[in-house]
RNA sequence: GCUCGAAUGGCGAAAUUGGCAGACGCGCCAGACUUAGGAUCUGGUACCGAAAGGUGUGUGGGUUCAAGUCCCUCUUCGAGCACCA
């Protein structure tokens, strides 16, 4: 605690309000139902992404976020609104395993204390959640039903007719196993040795762990998958409605990673299986001068010819002994073999040689693909390296500037090149020792030859079907969902196996708790901790417990829905509950961003009116949940196709040397500290003031004293010292007219910071509240009438010094009933906005020359002509010739003179 | 390498939709009140110049009466993806 004396009484009120909040429940929001719930206020949904509540604590990154929806939680209730601002935890997962691993407490009870902290560090800062809705997903009445939607995917599947989740029961083929949503897989996974687990390719980064950096192993492993592939489309497709940033809809497409083209079916020379390859070029089929399989592709063994076997198993036993990491980041080189093994071309019939070579990954298309090198980057490099024949069927423009220059002046291609003219003379040019990747016009490709890239491509896939050798395919990069680790401190599986098959426990049995277990630490092999509790596995006679638990996105995939219902107990949320709010109910338009042409008349996809939260979660959490909610939704659990209507990033704080904050470089800011040294308003509103929420910035210990200062000149707007050094209503207050100009920015600000907020410009909002501020520092005396307009702005911002002032004003004044919380937020009017005179700027030829004030209904020729007349312009205009006056309404004057 | 995003005073940043660049805050300078100031209040503060005036929104060009804003070029920084056929 700084020894300085404090500007204003904050350490003293701060506290006490947060205290009166919270008991009296004053954030509550009601549900449907409620004997308080009120019909016909519009409902506000506004939501953080839940914390990790980790040892170190609050962090300045969470506290801008969440100051950002407090604001908006708050601005609403004073609109009236009921608004649903709910906080709970996200408190499974491997951080709380690893520290109870390492200092041998259970990871409840470091949990439940990490949880108590995070709580009481957010009541320190005024946030306005409904504290009766909080909820952890470590909680059994939570997590009973996150594996109730478990069971749900399990026993569902994505009918291709309906293109739908439906129960499985409408399900009518052999093995129903083959497309459950959730399913057992023994696909190679990431095994990460050092954590003990396996991890989703999302957590994968580098070919190291998401967390602690640790080597990722690629083992086929029994694992549960998630069918989110199933849903490829419509992730992609419902995107559209979303009011995200178009950066994060651009991350998650790329993440799905959709991309068009064929399969094309080669037979092999002399053996009788075939291969298919996936191109997005199906139009350069006829420069494919040989195919490369993933060294794990299942047809290598068989295809490779007697000389070739020992040549092959050396290279694809070194590239299984290679990591992830090598085969990407230093693979620079390529590397390859040949198989022995030749492949027809379907559309010319040349034999081609058939290589292997881990350029080519298993994991994407068919795991094999045609090698065109002329139009084909890596394909190019691993032909120059082997010496593989390049031709090339595509030419391109030769007035692309680059080429002109190398081809030459008599206006005729220089060999090598070659030139090919089409009917509208455009002249197109190819050379076979060259890669051009780009698009073009077909040439050597006999029925293809003059066609753009496009038109090539659709014709040859036309082609292929005819010939019944291909057809027209779409790929994704994104992958089923790896849904199980080998921890202890997760959400265990409502699965049983029993004869080596799995099947789904009742609803009735739910939740399935953690067994109580001493030692929970790793096996140190791929067995799961949980296998230790021998006790618990043991399910009946013949059946026994799933193992795996599920990975911490789990919890976090449905949370927002548990908000609305928190203490459900016959369903996940109750139907009622869903319909209010996730519907599509809300403030119609009136929260929306602004969007180009104003048009805020379309349908929107409902959800959780504002969600905010930082970009780390672009993909992960985002797609994942998602994911779950359109399963829900088509089941007909829910309601509306999409969890979050309106997202929206904010950027990082920095450290004050712009770098990121951490504990190597010493430049964490813990808002603990700035709480007691200025107060959690001023720690609010100085995040808010740094700058575009979106934007990252850096921290600024001067920058918080300015706003501290701002707000000590608010509480010393309504509050004096009297002789003893205590602090008392002003004497300069008084029931007193508004002159025109106090009134003018009073309903200005009003416009101003209404606008702001709802486009979440707290910055400019702020500015504007200073400005106001400014305006009645040396009025005296103080009309009363400006606090009970200005007050309830500020109040979303710096809740407890509004709250404190108000309750004082409210002693001696008119207007100031209950809690500032709760009052109402003030309209303002636009004729009071209006101003008598306004200023002209005078330019000659574009510079500004001199200024004109003139009443504001002056029209343009008689501003025209005061303008002329005026004298600032006159040494200007000095012998020259008048062409055009330019005159914008209320802004400038414009004179155009030579 | 590819894809996004950004670049404005000493610093954080403003700037409706092409219409007076630098609002607001920090810092700095000066003054007032004070025993005192690291409190408070008032004024000043883009740059060059004594002034008149000139120059300024990463670079170079273009459109326009008018460009931070629109178009093209390049540079730098940040983020994401990274052999995805």
């Amino acid at each position: 605690m700084s020894l300085t004396r404090k500007h204003y009484p904050f350490s003293e009120f701060e506290p006490r309000w947060q205290q009166h909040w919270v008991s009296t429940q004053a954030f509550r929001a009601t549900n449907p139902g409620d004997p308080d719930f009120r019909l016909g206020a519009k409902k506000y949904f506004v939501l953080d992404m839940f914390p990790y509540p980790s040892g170190d604590g609050l962090h300045v990154g969470h506290v801008e976020g969440y100051t950002a929806t407090d604001i908006l939680a708050r601005y609403h209730r004073l609109l009236g609104d009921n608004v649903l601002h709910p906080m709970g935890w996200d408190a499974f997962g491997l951080p709380a395993e690893q520290y109870a691993i390492k200092t041998g407490q259970h990871p409840r009870i470091t949990t439940q204390r990490n949880v108590d902290n995070f709580r009481t560090q957010l009541q320190s800062l005024g946030f306005s959640y409904d504290w009766s809705r909080e909820i952890s997903t470590t909680d059994p009445e939570y997590f009973r039903w996150t594996q109730w939607i478990f069971l749900q995917l399990y026993n569902a599947w994505v009918n291709p007719a309906t293109n739908k989740a439906e129960p499985i029961s409408s399900y009518t083929g052999m093995d129903p196993d083959s497309v459950r949503l959730a399913f057992v897989s023994d696909k190679p996974v990431n095994w990460c040795p050092e954590l003990g687990t396996v991890l989703a390719n999302e957590e994968v980064i580098d070919g190291k762990s998401e967390v602690g950096g640790f080597p990722i192993e690629r083992r086929p492993m029994r694992q549960w998958m998630l069918r989110i592939t199933a849903y490829t489309e419509r992730l992609i497709a419902d995107l559209e409605g979303l009011d995200w940033p178009e950066s994060i809809k651009l991350l998650q497409r790329n993440w799905i990673g959709r991309s068009e083209g064929a399969e094309v079916r080669f037979a092999l020379d002399g053996i009788p299986e075939d291969i298919s390859v996936f191109t997005t070029r199906p139009d350069t089929l006829f420069g494919a001068t040989y195919l490369v399989l993933a060294p794990e592709h299942p047809l290598v063994e068989s295809l490779t010819s007697a000389p070739q076997q020992e040549g092959v198993a050396t290279y694809k036993k070194a590239c299984s002994s290679k990591s992830d990491l090598e085969r990407t980041d230093l693979a620079k080189e390529k590397t390859g073999v040949f198989t022995g093994a030749y492949a027809i071309n379907p559309v010319n019939g040349e034999k081609i040689p058939v290589w292997i070579a881990d350029y080519v990954l298993t994991g994407y298309g068919t795991g094999a693909i045609m090698a065109v090198p002329a139009h084909d980057e890596r394909d190019y490099d691993f032909a120059k390296a082997f010496g593989l024949q390049v031709t090339a069927v595509v030419a391109q423009r030769i007035s692309d500037a680059k080429i002109t220059m190398e081809i030459v002046v008599s206006g005729k291609p220089n060999p090598p090149w070659r030139a090919h003219q089409l009917n509208d003379e455009s002249v197109w040019v190819w050379r076979h020792d060259r890669c051009f990747s780009g698009e073009g016009v077909a040439v050597n490709s006999e029925f293809l030859d003059g066609l753009p890239t496009l038109e090539a491509k659709l014709k040859m896939i036309a082609w292929l079907e005819e010939q019944g050798v291909g057809k027209g395919t779409i790929t994704y990069k994104l992958r089923d969902w790896l849904f199980s680790r080998q921890r202890y401190w997760g959400e265990p599986f409502p699965i049983v196996w029993e004869n080596g098959s799995h099947r789904p426990l009742s609803h009735e049995e739910l939740p399935v708790e953690p067994p109580e277990m001493e030692d929970f630490k790793p096996t140190g092999t791929a067995e799961p901790p949980l296998s230790k509790a021998k006790e618990w596995v043991r399910y009946s006679e013949t059946a026994s417990r799933e193992l795996n638990t599920m990975p911490q996105w789990a919890g976090s995939c449905w949370y927002y829905l548990r908000f609305c219902d928190p203490k459900n107990h016959d369903r996940f949320i109750g139907t009622e509950a869903e319909h209010y709010w996730m519907g599509s109910t809300g403030r119609p338009g009136g929260d929306t961003k602004k969007t180009p042409g104003g048009d805020h008349s379309h349908k929107t996809p409902g959800g959780v009116d504002l969600y905010v939260g930082g970009t780390e979660h672009a993909v992960l959490h985002l797609l994942y949940a998602r994911f779950w909610h359109k399963v829900l939704f088509d089941l007909g659990h829910l309601t509306t196709p999409e969890p979050f209507q309106r997202l929206v990033n904010q950027g990082m704080i920095l450290g004050d040397d712009g770098q990121k904050m951490s504990k190597s470089r010493g430049n964490v800011v813990n808002p603990d500290e700035v709480v007691a040294e200025y107060g959690a308003d001023s720690l609010r509103l100085y995040e808010m003031f740094m700058g575009p929420l979106e934007h990252g910035k850096p921290w600024s210990t001067t920058g918080v004293e300015g706003v501290y200062r701002f707000l000590a000149r608010v509480w010393r707007l309504a509050m004096a010292e009297d002789q003893e050094g205590n602090w008392i209503l002003s004497d300069d207050l008084a029931e007193q007219k508004l002159t025109t100009a106090q009134r003018r920015i009073l309903h200005a600000t009003i416009k101003k910071v209404t606008h702001d907020i709802e486009s979440l410009a707290f910055n400019t909002a702020i500015s504007q509240m200073m400005i106001c501020t400014n305006e009645f520092t040396n009025a005296k005396p103080r009309p009363i009438e400006a606090m009970r307009l200005f007050l309830p702005l500020l109040s979303p911002f710096a809740p407890h010094l509004v709250e404190e002032l108000w309750s004082h004003l409210a002693t001696k004044f008119a207007g100031f009933e209950g809690l500032a919380s709760q009052s109402a937020w003030p309209s303002w009017n636009e004729d009071y906005l209006v101003v008598s005179e306004v200023s002209y700027a005078l330019q000659v030829n574009g510079k500004v020359r001199g200024h004109l004030t003139v009443p504001i209904a002056a029209g343009k020729e008689s501003v025209e002509k005061a303008a002329l007349a005026d004298a600032s312009l006159a040494s200007q205009l000095e012998g020259k010739v008048i062409k055009k006056i330019i005159v914008v309404p209320g802004r400038l004057v414009n004179i155009v003179a030579v």
